[in-house]
DNA sequence: GTTCACATGTAACAGGTTACATGATTGG
DNA sequence: CCAATCATGTAACCTGTTACATGTGAAC
């Protein structure tokens, strides 16, 4: 997906500015789609304008730049339905943390622990956060997703819970895994 | 993380062409790092063997192209032990699925049934999958790997199954979330 | 007889990123 | 006083993809 029908998809919940859809595209409902940054949003922005898909109104400020606050047409929704009725691309996770208990026999255990303890440290406050933005949000899609996102950080952080001893002895020079910790 | 430290990894657990390297990528091992395709890697190679972080040895093969088979220096050990001594960035997780549950709204109950199905179909041959693996896995590491992939997997497919009714009420004109199924 | 596995590579292109440019207001 | 938030945008760059180019041998 890219960062076009990201826009569209925002927009699809209401009007918003460039800056707006920066934002919501990092909150907990938008998270999980593309990475999109100013400089990715706002030329496609202009894109779909030219496109005909979404339409823009100036909103003058004092000393700051005209909001554009951006809403999308009926030829928009039309697109972002078509969009949608395509099959949706396999899910794509990757980690850079699993590299490195793959390549765990070159680490040392201390390393091994500190990546595992602040993996652990990031799922909790991922975890603790997203239970609040779930009681937050009143979008029956949004909690569908945020409940996704949460049942699966939940399932890792237990899954590290549960094999950070294993995980330990993946270390340089560790040869039996079933003794000793 | 880029197709340079990915070759370096996967040549430091032993020699490989880019061709091999290509093949192990899409492993239940090391598929979870960066995506890497031919016109990826064999430039990446290239670019390794005048840093030095690679050596290259050629094995004449009749009716083919030479194999080019690549080792891991001493300087592309100490390369890879830096790079994995930084942080991890975060783990990336993107699906367009969830995208689709976060529009439910302006879907078919019959979309979203086909979406949910097919999703719960394609984990199930993803864990049977990852079962197959990990049992044929003799590397520790690996075997975390395949683990952890098959935790999360496992999760998301038990999710789907206990949310499902709840995923089809997002289907547009339902209102009643809480009545009818 | 067609598809898959083997084996390498280039060229054109897409889709993003980072750094730069500009600048007021608010909160700690 | 410094950082963050608001607000938009451009230019240079990086990193990857798709399509192209080439060809054999084995399996189904």
């Amino acid at each position: 997906m890219n960062v076009k029908t990201l826009c569209l998809g925002i927009l699809s919940f209401g009007d918003a500015t460039g800056y707006e859809i920066k934002k919501m595209s990092q909150d907990d409902r938008f998270s999980h789609f593309v990475d999109a940054s100013f400089s990715a949003i706002y030329p496609a922005l202009v894109r779909l304008t030219k496109e005909g898909l979404v339409s823009c109104r100036r909103e003058k400020q004092s000393n700051r730049p005209d909001r554009k606050v951006y809403s999308i047409t009926d030829a928009g929704r039309a697109a972002f339905a078509e969009a949608l009725d395509a099959e949706p691309a396999p899910d794509k996770f990757k980690s850079e943390f699993l590299f490195l208990m793959m390549c765990g026999q070159m680490l040392s255990r201390e390393r091994i622990a500190r990546a595992l303890d602040e993996r652990i440290l990031h799922f909790d406050g991922k975890i603790t956060h997203l239970n609040d933005a779930k009681t937050q949000c009143d979008h029956p899609g949004g909690q569908f997703v945020i409940g996704y996102a949460l049942a699966m950080y939940e399932a890792v952080r237990a899954y590290l819970m549960e094999h950070r001893a294993a995980a330990l002895h993946l270390a340089a020079g560790d040869d039996l895994p079933d003794a000793a910790e």
